[in-house]
DNA sequence: GTGAAAGCGCTAACAC
DNA sequence: GTGTTAGCGCTTTCAC
């Protein structure tokens, strides 16, 4: 009979019962109203314990239309960046006792919209967004904007919308990027690159132009865009890339594609940095350990997360009104794949 | 008056007013009961979307027992084989249209009991659980799993509970990686591990030990913890121990001691794999163009967390009521960090 | 300081 | 085939 798989949730009646009180001075009790006094406050508080009580969430969310749940949607995780936002998130999530419910959209457009149709179900109190690649119409987005539910873009930003943002300085970024490469004798630098309507992505091959254009000699702008899931082929249109063009210096603006970019490489015995110089957007760890070490613009990503998730909890709990934009910068990691080959 | 942000959520009753039904029956219609007459299911379903009805999931929540919802607990998230798992893990999720929350307990044993506590409250159906390092005691998770509530191990699992799991044979993998360092001609191998009680660490100790205690010849076993946060402190620790063992070869049991070791050659000015060899448990992907590339026992990230989530769900649609073991197997993928140096 | 009662939005047994 | 009704567990007015 007391089989612990068939026990009963203990609820808040119960407690009352038990106590001899009503659910309502339970309820305030477990509240700390002013309304209870301290004595009372402490047997509840005493039976609450004894008895293992653990209030229904959804009770009580579906009483105060507040869920203390946020929603974090993302393009993919498997990618540092990403892993130390969430981190970043998480910290400031757990601070303020909230939950976070965690969605991929795998750079579908569609997921991300099935996703957002979803969200006005009042589940979530806010959402922490960083956009798909494919997501150009941002109509679900405006829309639950409009149905006034918090939202923090992170990373991956839409234009035009009216939404706090955070975000790094990727046209800067981007510019000394390259702007290194061409102080490195470069003459010949392409962009490596994916295709996709996120502002960022924009925002960094621009600097790259920006950089190009500020040159007096020649120009050589070329700008490659990887745009398969998989790297097997993305290894390809690099070496084809190179082959056709010759460039002497690439500036990659994603995290995965530097590892592709060295197989190709590699396959080709081109010599880094000696016949060819490389700089990258990455946080990964191992860019030091690398075959040369990797030079990087480095996104404070885990500090991302944190302010993003900050920014959310402050319209959350109403202390922020107007809509903030806050813009980190990024660290140039200078490596050797983008400096003069000691043996060359 | 008609501020969209001020717009009141469109419930069921005003569904049914709106066409003249009772709420019964639209639910039921909207459940696709068989009860009600396709005429009235399409004009149901035509008014829901025309009025962009979503229906309160605390409301069905709380009326069902059921929140659609699982937790998936982790230890950090900086790593790829949580983030290759993590996405494993919803493919499925999503696949039944469940929502997935997010936990981080930053290894802390405290901060995993406190999560527990709290998994109690019919907020999630189920939860897929890779143990903290300091979990000795299991008392919460028996106590979770008492109450019936579906629970999943995958990789970091708890000695002596009856719950489902997924690991790879870290055993074996382990002994294999050893052997393989013997088999190079390595006689003083030393494992780089850290200190914590999940079974997976404690296998790949005892793989690294027995494989050593198979060979004939004078023995050598040293095993390193590195129990740091910072990777600082740990670099210094595998240099110290370098420094008074002289190991030439190193089997390391967990990814982010990887890029320490590596530092810690380096700085040493150690030539891997002439004078030291190494052999690493980790995912990443930019294992093969490391200096020199590294070689690993890779996991099967991704594959462990869909089949781990899929134990669950078979769980919680009862199509499964004995506890599932699986064991999947990893993959030794020998690379320049361990083989004789060509140079050398 | 405490309790009765209504209701959040949905579902399902039961009536008709 | 459709509607009435009770109730999931909690919060909160309002009465006492």
């Amino acid at each position: 009979m007391s089989d612990p798989k068939k026990s009963e949730k203990v609820t808040m009646k119960m407690l009352a019962i038990e106590l001899g009180l009503s659910t309502a001075t339970v309820s305030k009790a477990l509240r700390d109203s002013y309304e209870i006094s301290a004595e009372t406050k402490a047997r509840v508080i005493a039976a609450a314990g004894k008895l293992n009580y653990i209030p229904n969430p959804f009770a009580s969310s579906l009483r105060n239309s507040r869920s203390h749940t946020i929603a974090i949607i993302l393009p993919e995780i498997a990618d540092s960046f990403f892993s130390q936002a969430i981190n970043g998130i998480e910290t400031i999530v757990s601070q303020y006792q909230y939950h976070a419910l965690i969605y991929l959209t795998h750079e579908s457009y569609q997921r991300e919209v099935q996703l957002f149709t979803e969200l006005n179900s009042g589940r979530v109190d806010g959402v922490l967004l960083s956009v798909s690649c494919e997501t150009a119409d941002t109509k679900h987005i405006q829309y639950l904007l409009d149905t006034g539910l918090p939202l923090v873009f992170f990373d991956r930003i839409s234009k035009g919308l009216a939404a706090a943002s955070v975000r790094t300085n990727d046209l800067e970024s981007a510019y000394l990027a390259t702007s290194h490469l061409l102080t490195q004798g470069c003459k010949r630098i392409s962009l490596l690159t994916i295709d996709g309507f996120p502002a960022m992505l924009q925002s960094r091959a621009k600097g790259y132009k920006e950089a190009l254009s500020d040159e007096k000699y020649p120009l050589y702008s070329n700008i490659l865009s990887c745009h398969s899931k998989y790297d097997a082929d993305n290894i390809n249109l690099i070496k084809q890339h190179i082959e056709e063009y010759h460039p002497d210096g690439l500036v990659i603006t994603v995290e995965h594609l530097a590892t592709s970019a060295y197989m190709a490489c590699k396959e080709l015995k081109l010599k880094i940095p000696a016949e060819i110089k490389i700089i990258c957007f990455t946080n990964q760890l191992t860019a030091s350990i690398l075959q040369p070490p990797l030079s990087t613009v480095q996104q404070p990503a885990y500090e991302m997360g944190k302010q993003a998730a900050e920014l959310l909890f402050q319209q959350l709990t109403g202390k922020q009104m107007s809509v903030q934009h806050r813009v980190l910068p990024s660290v140039l990691m200078i490596r050797e794949s983008s400096t003069p080959d000691i043996n060359g």
